[in-house]
DNA sequence: CGGAAGTTACGACATTAATCGTAATAGTAG
DNA sequence: CTACTATTACGATTAATGTCGTAACTTCCG
């Protein structure tokens, strides 16, 4: 049919994961701000992400995501497009994903 | 009336807080498993709590909550309780806390 | 086949954070 | 007022973790 026969990166069950593995994944900012990025463009790679780190870095912080079952990593010749597991991880762990992404930015501090 | 007049430990306004530091409040195990002992018991102070760590350990747990927007705690004499926002952070972040209490646990991997 | 580009693994360094023991503080009961 | 209890602030130690530079590896294209 489609022939596209995908391959991907080794990635973990979402089911033998644990939700305290995802805050943890979830903790740092550059990975936060990752995982919006790739909420917000569908799919990327490390070096195409706008992180203010460098590019091992960025490599080190996606497999980290990988490892927590945050991201699924697609192998295209010499590109590793990554992008969010959606519909997994809202089976797994309902509404905590949306929860986080559309978390409403803080209020300024209050201005005399 | 009834003539509480509680007072409580300062603690911040939840709009000025961002969802990266509740994340990060609640990366740490242990800071997981007061959250969720505080969930089932209401409120409890620092030396009523299970957990596998010493009882300075703990406050010092509880103090990053607070800052962290999750917990408040009331003064009563020599004991200072401590229970979850509940509202306010469902106010602040719907469905946040819900999806990381109601997480159900790992499945175990799969044995031979 | 061989050069070029993108990605990640590896090792090292710096920073952060968790844990504990002890001391200081505040409230309560006798 | 004094002894006792509960809590937290403080300092020190140890364990994690984020960051980077470099090298190795794979794929693509001429």
């Amino acid at each position: 049919m489609t022939g596209s026969q995908e391959t991907w990166l080794p990635q973990p069950d979402l089911d033998a994961i644990d939700v305290g593995t995802v805050l943890q994944a979830l903790a740092d900012p550059v990975r936060l701000q990752i995982v919006r990025a790739l909420d917000a463009v569908g799919e990327s790679t490390c070096s195409a992400l706008d992180v203010p780190v460098k590019v091992s870095t960025v490599s080190h912080h996606v497999h980290i995501l990988r490892r927590a079952g945050l991201v699924s990593t697609r192998l295209d010749g010499t590109s590793r497009p990554s992008r969010l597991r959606r519909e997994e991880l809202e089976r797994r762990f309902p509404g905590l994903l949306d929860a986080i992404l559309h978390a409403p930015p803080p209020a300024p501090p209050r201005e005399p």
